[in-house]
DNA sequence: TTGTTTTGTAAAGATTGTGTAAATAAAAAA
DNA sequence: TTTTTTATTTACACAATCTTTACAAAACAA
């Protein structure tokens, strides 16, 4: 079963929320401010965090920012008011996968959910990658560039397809260092770096979809 | 013929399954609790098994997850609780295959075996493998090139053999070992690469088939 | 604008993985 | 048994890949 973690101040609608989704068999935890959300979600595996901007003690964009830096890779969904166009797309940059905005039905809600919690499992588990004019087999290590063979290493095969798999999300060098490399890295190296430059330089020349995001990392759009 | 184990503990349901199953034609084999479960088809090669998650001795989630880090790859279909989402999904990235929730009728899980085995058995059912200009005759293990007999030494010939049936997939050392060899292997041996080198030498004296690839194993293209 | 930080890029250096031959061990045949 | 064949280990060179480094370019802040 699914795990849930809300961080929403205002007790009305956290209580609806968590309500509408226990009954639709989640297993939902709460949180009633900025730092105590961000320890639970901080311990815990959550599938996926619903995560309100405006809190008290800290807010929503910081604990979305250092739970990212601490490799966190629950699916984040902002909770944000209708209007505030900056922090959705500050959010997104920083590594939330989606928002939702006030007011919003169960309905919504509950769909967006279902996305965040099928990408969690799917993306990896299918053989064959689209994206573009890319196919990538997986199992045979294959990619091809309008149907014509791209040779890859190792390295840079693998980065490209954990950054497909988050799709649209932005990953810290560290992330993809300690999900790629396997380790946390010491020092300032800027393996990363280069392994991308290589990837852009194959198959990405002008950087049209693999986007540096600034003081943060890399990212598939 | 196909084999089918199936691990189950209720009594009624195990019994059914094995009936229609065994109509269908398939050669079928049951375990009571997890342990037996586990040891069947840890010892045997079956080509699916149908895994019920709750389980008494050993739950299913184990079992699967043990499996296959013994690199076992039979089809694993598990049995699951119309509402476990969580244990699909988890299930599903610990190696599972498929699965179908309870209670299914014997046309949907007769058609999710046939999926599997359609994966698995069609290339190695067949006695004769064509491949360019070779000839594989599996029965009297002769191996033909262009109609002239090609002497290959056991190992020589399964591991050709397998890499066809798994054509187009890349095969680590390590896959190789534990289905050809068939046991763990420990130490850094190389002795896949000596037999590859062997096999390129007598069929495929330029690489154009049997590829390397680097980091991770040999695939035939 | 200027200074600072971050990223792009190229190239050199370090490391790892594979090809290959030859030696040794094991198994099968004579 | 001995001989022959096959399998495995070992060693080494070479090549591919990874990592570091240094500097240029770009982005940002003041």
């Amino acid at each position: 079963m699914a795990k849930i973690l809300i961080i929403e101040d205002e007790k009305s609608i956290q209580r609806m929320i968590e309500y509408d989704l226990k009954q639709l068999g989640y297993n939902v935890e709460s949180a009633i401010d900025g730092l105590e959300g961000y320890e639970k979600a901080s311990k815990n595996n959550y599938d996926v965090i619903l995560l309100d901007l405006m809190l008290p003690s800290m807010n929503g964009m910081e604990i979305c920012k250092k739970l990212r830096e601490e490799n966190n890779d629950s699916y984040i969904i902002m909770l944000t008011a209708l209007d505030d166009e900056y922090n959705k797309v500050q959010g997104l940059e920083i590594g939330a996968d989606d928002y939702v905005t006030k007011p919003f039905s169960p309905r919504v809600l509950s769909a967006r959910i279902k996305v965040g919690l099928r990408r969690r499992v799917k993306s990896s588990e299918e053989d064959i990658i689209y994206y573009n004019d890319l196919k990538i087999i997986q199992s045979s290590y294959e990619v091809l560039k309008d149907g014509i063979n791209v040779d890859l290493t190792l390295k840079e095969f693998e980065l490209l397809v954990y950054l497909l798999i988050n799709k649209g999300r932005a990953l810290s060098r560290d992330q993809l260092l300690t999900n790629l490399w396997g380790f946390s890295y010491d020092g300032d190296s800027r393996v990363v770096d280069v392994h991308i430059f290589k990837l852009r330089e194959k198959i990405d020349p002008r950087a049209e979809f693999i986007k540096t995001i600034r003081g943060i990392g890399y990212k598939i759009i």
